[in-house]
DNA sequence: ATGTCCAAGGAAAACGTTTGCACACCGGTT
DNA sequence: AACCGGTGTGCAAACGTTTTCCTTGGACAT
């Protein structure tokens, strides 16, 4: 592969010049210009990006952190993200955690140190435990030389009051499609799959649940919130286990739509019909809740969107003029998507066909 | 960021030192050793990889290109990569090309001149066209400092002696179907949407059904394949028009899975009994396969391994000793799932449940 | 005592860029 | 004729590493 000291020779000219050209920096004379041009054409020089990252501090890498691909809601905010720093000129680049906090913290440490120009992450931090607090602390103080490396965390904010985030207001969405099966389609008795315990949005879901109850005048039962593990078998297991222990009840709130396909399933083999004696409503309407038979309804998350905001946000203050801005938190709106786990003859949407 | 003159002052030796314990070479006496392991730990340091990059000709860093994450094959592979180049210390850089040939040319050049260590590629060439040949031997000769990058092709191999590739027999996989739609279960008319006109592996599926009809006695007729463009919404599109002409036919085998998604709506639509009057094959076996109603017999492609043998290839020629080896093709082995869409009531895996 | 060899560690060059600085040139003022 | 300001160009330092080459000093043999 060539390098700019071959343009040079080939110009007749110094590497200032030509660095200068491929810059479009100053003032070079037309004719110099054009021969450096001519000599790049001829010779297929491309500049070398890690030379330049070296010299600049700026690799035009962005990382993003996320659980698991196979997760399609990330595989969403993925293509998102990617698209965004696509057309701003970023490469992404990519990493798992599988949940683990561990990994997570390790991928922040190597991505610092391969001076990416931020991090967009979906984290598995929260609570305050010491360890935790002094993630976050570590986080806010990412740099490559000086110049910070924004972190933008998706989903919801951490507790800091630097590191930006793009969110979804949880309670919110919990509280409405709670309220949706209460007073639109006449369920008391409703469970709740959640999060793992103590995961954060998983309480702002369950506060919502909460609220949407104590609004209606129906007492919250504590022990119909049930914490799944995001798997469709967890959802299938749990229901089975309900169901095969009797409980009484004629709605499932799913935090994620994999449980809650797994909610169908269960439901399915005990030959318990859908919507008719049990409603069931997922959370972030990915692909699957619309060709899942019957289609699940599902509080619908702008996953793209999220991915994409974050790199826009990203891009914003990289490109800033390196002082650090007041925090941003930006809040995308969700959208309730009725289909036939809740209401007998959903009209159904061929929203499925622009996969 | 500290860097390793810091560490070196407060340790209280050379660079050169500093340098030789991060890489355990040579050889460094204790006491000095944990001196400066000591002040690494003190003041957190960690080596600047576009440095190191820079010095050794080698970032850690492998991309993959496919046509898009939301492609959910993709995403698979995409995961299968990522978790192989998670153990062996490589980053992935992600991008998509959206199956634009152009956009796929810039980003390779882009990934050489960012000095990637290897580029995964789900290519969109084929053909003999000059613009293709050219391109293919610019793949075949990428390189950093006199270093080949080694370039791995997924799905099936180019048309070079150079570059290697992880594939799948299309054609003999898509006669085991279309035998299996003859000869187990009694199809004579069966249309193939198959992928864009004159694409290779669209062609090497079309082979293997025509043999499959030809060994069977049957003729083989061109107007029973019909051109889809990957998506749903176009499977959808080209048997509602099958139907809607009066076409006779008692079966569907297609390239792959989202347009049989497609093709199962249709049917539904036109209230079609499938597998009854129509049976539907698909390819790929993606998740949405086994939560669609019926549920969708499919070629099974063994999506992650493809993404992590190829990984895995591509380590063994890096660490290598820098001669280029001899090509080599890694083919993978299909298998064939059976469910509702061809036989009633075929058994319900689980598998699902695994997501 | 002198010489030889080896191990340990430092100095400095190199990797491919960008950029501050200096300089040379030129046209226009005094 | 001397000076000035601006413009275009090159030199060389710097970015943070790795690694070659060299120096030093000690162990050992003579």
């Amino acid at each position: 592969m060539a390098d700019i000291k071959d343009v040079a020779r080939q110009a007749g000219v110094s590497i200032s010049t030509v660095s200068r050209v491929i810059n479009d920096s100053k003032a070079v004379s037309p004719e110099l210009k054009s021969k450096v041009n001519q000599a790049i054409a001829r010779i297929g020089y491309s500049a070398n990006s890690v030379a330049r990252g070296l010299k600049i501090f700026k690799t035009n890498n962005i990382a993003i952190i996320i659980t698991s691909v196979s997760r399609t809601f990330f595989a969403s905010v993925l293509e998102g993200a990617n698209n965004a720093a696509d057309q701003l000129g970023y490469s992404m680049i990519i990493a798992e955690t599988h949940d683990s906090l561990e990994r997570e913290m390790q991928l922040v440490d190597a991505f610092a140190s391969q001076w990416v120009d931020g991090i967009v992450l979906a984290s598995s931090a929260y609570g305050n435990d010491p360890k935790t607090v002094q993630y976050i602390e570590k986080l806010q103080s990412l740099e490559k030389k000086g110049m910070r490396i924004p972190v933008i965390t998706l989903e919801y904010a951490l507790d800091s009051q630097y590191i930006d985030a793009v969110v979804i207001d949880h309670e919110k969405a919990a509280y409405k499609a709670v309220c949706y099966l209460i007073n639109s389609i006449n369920r008391k008795n409703i469970i709740h799959i959640s999060l793992p315990k103590n995961h954060l949005m998983g309480r702002m879901r369950i506060a919502g649940y909460k609220r949407a109850f104590e609004e209606s005048g129906l007492v919250y039962d504590e022990n119909n919130i049930i914490a799944g593990d995001y798997t469709t078998y967890s959802g299938y297991k749990i229901v089975k286990q309900l169901l095969a222990d009797n409980r009484k009840f004629d709605a499932i709130f799913c935090a994620n739509d994999q449980m809650a396909v797994g909610a169908i399933k269960a439901c399915e083999e005990f030959k318990i019909l859908i919507p008719e004696q049990v409603a069931i409503v997922g959370n972030d309407d990915i692909f699957a809740a619309s060709i899942v038979s019957p289609s699940l309804t599902s509080i619908s998350v702008p996953k793209f969107e999220l991915g994409a905001t974050a790199v826009r946000r990203m891009h914003e203050i990289i490109g800033g003029d390196g002082t650090r801005k007041p925090r941003q938190i930006i809040s995308l709106d969700t959208s309730f998507e009725e289909r036939e786990s809740t209401v007998r003859n959903a009209k159904r949407s061929l929203k499925y066909l622009e996969w």
